[in-house]
DNA sequence: CGGTGAGTTGACTTGGATCAAATGAAGTGG
DNA sequence: CCACTTCATTTGATCCAAGTCAACTCACCG
C-alpha cells in the first residue's frame, strides 16, 4: 500500500491541469471553474499554465531576479532561503504539494528569495501578469490566491514565534509535529516523516547549528518520541513529541 | 517646520479617501481608477471604505477572530503579535501608513494574530468579500493587493534572515536602519526616529531580553551611531550604524 | 576500496538570558 | 504643588543553552 511522503517518486505532470492529482484541490482551478456550485464555467478562456520539472538543486527562481511568474507546487519539495550583502542565507521556508511559490516581492518587483529544488519536483507555471488578469473573471480565484498567500504569511509569523519564544529542542519538536500536520491536511500518512532536507537546511530554518539538530534528534530518539534513521522518521510517541514541542519554560510575556 | 514622525499627531480621517492625504499612493484608489494612464474610470462601482479611529492599545482585530476585512493603516502605528497555546507572545510586525493588515490567514479562515494599535491609529477599513468582489474588475488593482502582501512576505523573511543569522547589536542596528529606510520610503526625516513601541514591543520582535536591548541601545550611543533619549533616537552617523547592521560573522564590534 | 561529504559525538567557550536592584517618568489624589 | 504608587527602563552580576572547534563514523560512489 505504501502511502508515501510527498517528496517520493515525484514525477512530473504529462499535461497540466488535465492529468493533475490534486486537480480538485488546486487554487489555479478556481479560475476555469468560477462556480464551484455547478453553475457551470463562464466565459473567462482559461489561463495558461504550463509544467516545469526540477531536479535536486535546480532554482525554481533567484533572489534579485524580475519576478514575472508565480507558482504552484505541484510535487515534489522546495526550500526557499534568502541571503544577504553580507554572504549569511536563511531557510525561512519549505515548500510542497499545493503551495503557492514565487509571492515573496521587493518593493522593485524582483524575487525576495531564492527557491531550490530539495528532490525532483514539478511546478506548475503561470504568468503573474495573466494570473492578475484571470483573477478579474473571479472572485473566487482572487480568493484562493488571496488565502494562499495569508496561509504563507500565518505559516512565517508561526516560525518566528518557535525561533523567538521556544527553545532549542521545542523548535526541533514542533518542526515535526507542523510537517506532520501539513502531511494530514495533504492526506498522507501521519505516522511517519521523508525528511527531504540536509541537516543543515533544518538548521538553517530552525536557527540552530547542524550539531544541535543533530544532537536533539538523537535526545528525541532517547525520550521514545521518534526513530530516527538518516532521513526517515517514525514517529514512535505523537503525544510525546507535541509535548515536548508545546510548552515553553516560562519566558517573559508582553503585559 | 517639524517634519513628524509617522505616529505623531495622527488624525481620523473625515471622509475616507475623499479627504485622504495618500489617496495618491493607496493600493485601493487604484480600485477607482482602474485605469492610470488616463483611460478613465471603468464602470465597477465604488468599493465602500469605511475609517476606523484607534486609541494605545485597541486592537484592531484579534487572533482566532473570524476574518472578514482587510485593512490599509492611514496614519499611526499599529504592532502584529502572535501567540500560541502555551502562553508565548511573539510580536512579528509593525504596521504604519500604507501597510496592509489583516492578511495572514490561518487554514480555516481566521486571523493568525492581533494587530494592536501603539498609538492613535487610524486605518481604511474595506469588506474582504467585497475587496475580492471588487479586484475582479481591475487587474491593476488585484496586483497591488498581491504586491502589499508578497511585501509582507519578503519583510518577515528579512526578519528571519536577521534573528537567525546576526547578533544582537547587528538586529537591532538593522532594526534602526530598516525604520529609517521605511521612513524615506514614505518620504519622511531620516535622520531621527520615533519610536512608537515600548522596549519590550521591540525585544519581542528581535527575539532578545528588554534588557539586551537596552544595553545596546546605550552602546550604539556610546560608539557614536545614535543618540538616545527614550522613543526619540536621532541618527548621528548613518554609515556607522549601516555597518553595524551589516556584517556578520566578523568581529569588528565594540570593545 | 579509497575518497568525499553528510552526519554524529565530545570537549570547551561565550553571547545573551536571567536574576536583582536602582533609577526615571507619568500619573493620582490630597 | 508635592507625596506616593506604578510601571518602564537602565545598569550590574551571574549563569547556562547553544554555538564553536575538533575528531570520528557512516553512507555512497566512481
Amino acid at each position: 500500500m505504501a502511502l508515501v511522503a510527498p517528496t517520493t517518486h515525484a514525477k512530473p505532470l504529462e499535461s497540466p491541469c488535465g492529468g493533475c492529482v490534486r486537480r480538485s484541490h488546486c487554487m489555479l482551478q478556481a479560475l476555469n471553474h468560477a462556480a464551484p456550485d455547478g453553475r457551470g464555467a463562464h466565459s473567462q478562456p482559461d489561463l495558461p499554465v504550463t509544467s516545469r520539472l526540477l531536479h535536486r538543486g535546480d532554482f525554481l527562481y533567484e533572489q534579485g531576479e524580475r519576478a514575472s511568474n508565480t507558482y504552484v507546487v505541484a510535487a515534489g519539495a522546495l526550500k526557499v532561503w534568502t541571503g544577504d550583502a553580507s554572504g549569511d542565507q536563511q531557510v525561512v521556508g519549505f515548500l510542497s504539494q499545493g503551495d503557492l511559490a514565487g509571492a515573496e516581492l521587493t518593493r522593485d518587483g524582483r524575487h525576495g528569495s531564492t527557491a531550490q529544488a530539495l528532490d525532483t519536483t514539478s511546478v506548475c507555471v503561470v504568468s503573474t501578469h495573466k494570473l492578475m488578469s484571470a483573477l478579474a473573471g473571479s472572485p473566487a480565484a482572487a480568493r484562493a490566491v488571496f488565502d494562499s498567500m495569508g496561509a504563507r504569511l500565518d505559516d512565517m509569523a508561526n516560525l518566528l514565534l518557535r525561533v523567538g519564544q521556544k527553545n532549542a529542542e521545542q523548535r526541533l519538536a514542533s518542526f515535526l509535529v507542523g510537517l506532520l500536520d501539513k502531511q494530514r491536511h495533504l492526506g498522507l500518512v501521519t505516522d511517519r516523516i521523508e525528511l527531504p532536507m540536509s541537516r543543515a537546511d533544518m538548521a538553517s530554518y530552525l536557527s540552530l547549528a547542524v550539531e544541535t539538530v543533530s544532537r536533539l534528534l538523537t535526545r528525541l530518539q532517547g525520550a521514545g518520541a521518534v526513530k530516527v534513521q538518516r532521513s526517515h522518521v517514525d514517529v514512535v510517541d505523537l503525544e510525546l513529541l507535541r509535548s515536548l514541542a508545546g510548552q515553553s519554560a516560562e519566558r517573559h510575556r508582553l503585559h
